[in-house]
DNA sequence: ATAATTAAATACCATTCGGTAACAAAATGT
DNA sequence: ACATTTTGTTACCGAATGGTATTTAATTAT
């Protein structure tokens, strides 16, 4: 087991439970490595944490990004958003990303940083996909775009935290879809 | 310092923080006790938290069930959830049962037990009053009543949740009441 | 082959956690 | 007045945490 093979350890432990209850004792023993090798690879849990999320918002985040960024009509990416939210195999353990954002407090200064960062990130590509679907002449609700990016990124953020909770998938696709129903209005 | 206002310290300190956060350490010296007196008291801290959110229960919540019974409108008792959720100064720092139900799997036993029976109240309150409105004739999205009554709970969660993030009231007011218009279809 | 350097592991540190045993003080019953 | 029970405190326990100093093993350079 070697450097990579560490980071994908401690990413499917971080993401598979809590990051807040997984230890570095505990992500050591499962890479079948030492304390001190991990700590010279990524210098305490904080850069542990923070290259973990790295590596998973450019695995992961990255393909919601492309979905709000494909040009497509508003009808077609939220469907395509609501498809990733309740039936992608990798979200039914949730989102490691909002994970950590939820346990926010919990985090080490540098993920903590990157977390508020990759968060406005979020925020600005819903937003500017609104705003270029209103600019195209479909209605959002009649509502301020950055009010209905924080809907839009919030019911998301909800559905993917229920589907960690084991809650039914399909259950999960009707409430989303419902909620962002709002959003194909006037 | 006494009994009941060891109860009212920790439930502060619960919460005001993340109860996974606060340990019986703290309590104490909040309390002015000491940690012997405060499990002969209460037996463990799975204990403790059990008699806090009973507390808690008995305090806050009972509001909420208040509401949902009233016998009033679709209209005005959602209205007064939304008031409840958005403005109630006691929700500023969030709502403990919400709180405890998120940290589910860092709880005891005794305390599990309590919060997932209090959520299948809640969801059991959220659908009878849903169905009674239904039965006097007010639409609810054509939705089957037990969908409606767990986006309507998981709504309010969400909001007074985003509210403890310290979110702006008046916003969460605006995106609640949003997601909240859907069950006003007919 | 041997010396210098890098990598890894063992064994440890201080702190905090929930929880308790042993003991002192105060109230209560007789 | 004395014995008993309750109430509270100090001081401790074992386990787990994040993090390191020290030592051993494996490279690499000469």
């Amino acid at each position: 087991m070697k450097n990579d093979d560490v980071l994908g350890v401690a990413m499917a432990a971080y993401w598979q439970g809590d990051p807040a209850d997984v230890s570095v004792n505990a992500i050591t023993q499962m890479a079948g490595i030492s304390k001190p090798s991990l700590y010279r690879e990524f210098g305490s849990e904080d850069g542990l944490k923070l290259a973990v999320l790295d590596r998973y918002a450019a695995q992961v985040l990255s393909e919601m990004f492309v979905i709000l960024q494909g040009g497509h009509g508003l009808r077609a990416t939220l469907d395509a958003m609501i498809d990733f939210a309740s039936d992608d195999p990798r979200m039914e353990t949730g989102c490691l990303f909002y994970k950590m954002r939820a346990g926010k407090h919990r985090l080490g200064p540098l993920t903590r940083a990157r977390v508020e960062q990759i968060d406005a990130a979020g925020q600005a590509a819903y937003a500017a996909f609104l705003q270029s679907r209103r600019d195209a002449g479909e209605g959002i609700g009649g509502l301020p775009v950055d009010v209905a990016a924080e809907y839009l990124g919030e019911q998301i953020a909800l559905a993917i935290t229920r589907r960690a909770a084991g809650e039914d998938a399909a259950r999960i696709r009707v409430m989303l879809t419902l909620a962002l129903s709002v959003l194909e209005r006037p």
